[in-house]
DNA sequence: TGCTCTTTTTGCTGTAAATCAAACCAGCCT
DNA sequence: AGGCTGGTTTGATTTACAGCAAAAAGAGCA
């Protein structure tokens, strides 16, 4: 599957030969990730709490909405998409995660997932059982405020999300997600120009509060006016300028 | 003044006679804030971080994005606007807090605010600096949990609002902010029928992804229907299982 | 290689909300 | 009172995107 070839050429290659890798302190993703900033020996005590699954593949629920809440996930590979639904089944794709971003923080406030998270290909994650993540935050400082940190991030993030959806039209949409995405490849020594997108039409559509037929109408605007050049889920972005300009147009 | 009699009516009383309270102890919102779940010595450690500030009058700021971060805060009376404003100037208002409440998770993770605050009328917040209050987590577990957990609601509320911004026609994001208020306004022992709206049409738009127009005019069709009652500010909610309704119709 | 099923693209038409514009209203100041 | 200001409502028109439909392109499988 060519997912996977691109995942081992993408800086994640620590995680590929086993799968089940060793720690913390080898992986190459350890600077994004929960370990970021604490020193040698304590790395190695998150290490010790921390659980290496067998690998999800497209389609796999990690957990879904109403599961009791338990851990925090951290993505090593592949990636991952979550969203929630409503009392009447209306479905939203609240975000996209790539290998060294920590997702599961809904939850800890009831109890229970507020949403649901699937693999959008073979993707392997390292579980953190919350409990005992909460017991080694109470012991070290630095990991206590990395969590802090990490969940306003989120939060920071998810105002963002809610400025594209309030204020945005349908290219300045599409461009913001192109432009997020691009950045997360290049924070890992990707390409930040070419990329394959991890995601449906449909996903895209549905968490930028689009129909697939708008997705791909502007998709194919962009190509057209050589912004992008789009091969069914391969992107090239050829002009970053423009797109940073079609974030900021108004609807 | 009409608002801060308003207050005075609102089960804030412990904190209106001198605006100044004593202690956290004393207040009746602690159900809702912070110490929920503390017990007495925990509460009163708790309680000797907190900073007890001058009220803040309409159009105040507590702080501005790009201020550094210090401390978070719990509304003590009032209300109070949260907004972001990207590079090109574009304003979202990213949520609107009411007593009982704690805002300023925005800006943990980078050091500075990333979001603007601002009193939509006479109001109090009691401060806590978070360096004291990061320390004092450490010392009390449950109170480090209570914090993950204000968080953690605060993501699944941003969450519920993605859905509405992407998913809800005109009515649908209206009848989902005036059932939040609702809500709110019950959980603090007020009326869930009769309210006065805090903010202007301009910030229910802002916040809704609507314009000043759209907002009234639903409002006003919603006063047809006799869904609800409009004066103004002044709202009765007439038909909650309307308002249910059209929370859920699709855009 | 051909067949089925799903996803994506493209064209055509309708509509909800934006935009433009003007009237209305409630405070506030002189 | 009377005029001024900012917020709100209402009306007429435009438009970006939704919705429907059908073709095209992949993807999986016998």
């Amino acid at each position: 599957m060519a997912s996977t070839i691109i995942i081992a050429n993408t800086g994640a290659n620590a995680c590929t030969h086993g799968f089940i890798k060793a720690s913390c302190s080898d992986c190459n993703l350890k600077g994004l990730c929960l370990p970021i900033a604490m020193d040698i020996p304590d790395i190695d005590r998150l290490d010790k709490i921390i659980q290496r699954s067998r690998p999800l593949h497209a389609g796999d629920h990690l957990y879904r909405s109403g599961d009791s809440f338990r851990s925090i996930y951290a993505v090593r590979s592949g990636s991952i998409k979550t969203y929630m639904v409503d009392e009447e089944g209306i479905e939203q794709v609240t975000g996209f995660f790539l290998p060294g971003e920590v997702l599961g923080f809904d939850g800890i406030g009831t109890g229970n997932h507020g949403c649901s998270v699937v693999a959008l290909e073979t993707s392997s994650v390292c579980e953190i059982p919350f409990e005992r993540l909460e017991e080694l935050s109470l012991q070290i400082p630095t990991l206590q405020h990395h969590m802090f940190q990490l969940m306003s991030k989120q939060i920071e993030n998810d105002h963002q999300m809610m400025l594209t959806l309030s204020k945005k039209n349908a290219e300045g949409r599409i461009a913001t997600l192109l432009l997020s995405l691009s950045r997360r490849y290049a924070r890992r020594n990707l390409s930040a120009n070419a990329m394959r997108l991890p995601m449906s039409r449909m996903d895209m559509g549905n968490f930028l509060g689009l129909t697939i037929e708008t997705v791909s109408r502007t998709l194919s605007r962009l190509h057209k006016e050589d912004v992008i050049s789009v091969d069914g889920r391969e992107i090239v972005l050829k002009n970053h300028q423009r797109l940073d300009e079609l974030c900021h147009q108004l609807q």
